[in-house]
DNA sequence: TATGACATGTGTAATGATTACACTTTTGTA
DNA sequence: TACAAAAGTGTAATCATTACACATGTCATA
């Protein structure tokens, strides 16, 4: 399993660093789309000298390569997730937690995940979100 | 107009003071996305005495009434937008300005825009944003 | 018109995630 | 072993937003 993300940081073109890849195989194990202050804090009981500028420079590489995205929702914390495949979020006002939606439920159209194209623009990220409460806070 | 945006914040529960209905009016005339900052700038020479504070109260306001929504695509900064219709928003990483989307173009399943739940969650707000260069930079 | 209570607005200080930056440590190669 | 480049660290700065205490405006009633 490590091994397997080594290779893809370094098929991305990232040296691998003992760091660097703790940090990748937390988010690729953690589908709970942890914010940077959640990764440093669970990734320093390995690292104890961590510094929270590596989680940020880190977090950035991997998002440059293309390895990881960025969800914004709210504009006071980001969101990091290892999962690429093309799918919405939903975030709990109550709880906080955020939750993958997939969107082929919704019949969203194929190219709203694949044109490189909007009205002339050229894409690189795309992101559909939803807030409300969710079904467990909801009762 | 301004009887008509008047009219609008009355029949949505907020008492129409002077403050609010210019800062509603700059929304509603100006279909630029403006941040709370832009906001502040402009609407500050219609009213020197303007402070900041009560433009981030207004927009709230607003925004907790329907009036208006707030689109937080970048962490750094939200934009406010009056135009109430569901539609997307396509920002340039170049020049920062912000696109309207026509979802319609893009089949987008008119569940995305009309449902109140998903997956068993109760929705109240929802965005769909694109990144990338646009048309006029991209050349 | 005066009074008083509540709503609205102001200005400054605090908050907190992110970034800048200078310095230290590690890595890989000769 | 030495040295240069890459990676990591820690502190200080940034900046949009919020908290809060005080000031002003509004409006109903006497």
């Amino acid at each position: 399993m490590v091994n397997d993300l080594k290779d893809i940081l370094i098929d991305n073109g990232i040296s691998p660093s003992y760091h660097r890849l703790k940090i990748y195989e937390y988010l690729a194990q953690n589908k709970t789309h942890p914010t940077a202050d959640m990764i440093y804090e669970e990734v320093i009981k390995q690292i104890p000298t961590l510094s929270k500028t590596t989680i940020y420079n880190t977090l950035k590489t991997l998002s440059e390569k293309g390895l990881v995205s960025s969800i914004t929702i709210e504009d006071n914390e980001v969101r990091y997730d290892a999962d690429m495949s093309f799918h919405g979020h939903f975030k709990c006002l109550d709880c906080g937690i955020l939750y993958d939606i997939e969107l082929d439920q919704m019949s969203i159209d194929k190219r709203l995940s694949i044109s490189r194209k909007i009205q002339g623009h050229h894409i690189t990220e795309r992101q559909v979100y939803f807030k409300g409460i969710c079904k467990k806070c909801h009762k």
